[in-house]
DNA sequence: TTACGTGCAAATAATTTGCAGTCCC
DNA sequence: GGGACTGCAAATTATTTGCACGTAA
């Protein structure tokens, strides 16, 4: 189940119980207490990043009972219903965006992290019309950046 | 060791014995027996893109006796070298590209399919500026298309 | 000869899945 | 109460590595 942006943007601005009880019903989850813990966690605090394995260790921190497995299973669920934008950076790490409208990222290679560009940076490209037969499903712009010296 | 662009532009046109030998040569690796045969089926006719596995198929149905871990050497040694360009698409497969200047790609999610987007296609982003202290060490654009209907 | 390569099988790493028990509606 | 959800452990997938043997210089 897909969620219109519109509602996603009313959700996410802060977090309170209610509207993340909301926000997953209507993705069509039912709101356990680990999907709400993940959720918060999640969308509690603006634009993030993150890997399974990092949020796994956030919920640990926070006393949240919750295991690896489910993490992945809520990411997965939240990814499917339009409220997370996964992010393939390099292979054998798979990072969740919590800002799902069009935006690119600058991946720092020596930190691993990955970090929104500024929209105004980016005057954006006349990007290419697709083939005939094709419609453009999203587009994925990473700037790798590199520590000098 | 990393190869000056002008001499891999020499070699890659075509495939003959000695070039693939002298390529490998300059690259600092050994002309085995393995190397050159995978090095003639990537660099022999144009522009490719090729998972670990497509190439290990490739080369079993020429006849060429390799193992997968040989062939998954030789790929991140050829990439070392800088002849090779590692594409991350979806996080659970790598693509290795032959072409290595710059340029971007299509992705054909029904087919898992990686193309080169035409540089006409693309006038150029100017592309954000790097923050202070970094500096760009690569630009990756995949453009994700999906079949109409 | 001798260091570098190769093949195989075992090791890793990230992620998914099967299933028995648990919890929301 | 019943189906959806969770946790655990086992399974999968892509890739890497250790080591005995082979081969190019």
């Amino acid at each position: 189940m897909i969620l219109s942006p519109p509602a996603r943007e009313v959700m996410s601005t802060d977090c309170p119980w209610r509207d993340v009880n909301e926000m997953l019903r209507l993705a069509g989850l039912r709101p356990t207490r680990q999907r709400v813990a993940l959720s918060r966690l999640l969308l509690g605090k603006g634009a993030r990043h993150l890997t399974a394995e990092m949020l796994f260790e956030e919920a640990t921190q926070a006393r949240i009972p919750v295991s690896l497995a489910t993490v992945y299973n809520t990411l997965n669920q939240l990814t499917e219903a339009g409220l997370l934008r996964r992010v393939c950076v390099d292979g054998n790490k798979t990072y969740f965006d919590t800002r799902v409208s069009a935006h690119h990222h600058f991946y720092l290679e020596n930190s691993y992290e990955l970090v929104d560009i500024p929209d105004l940076d980016l005057k954006l490209e006349e990007h290419p019309r697709a083939p005939d037969g094709y419609e453009i499903a999203r587009i994925d712009l990473i700037v790798r950046l590199r520590k000098i010296r």
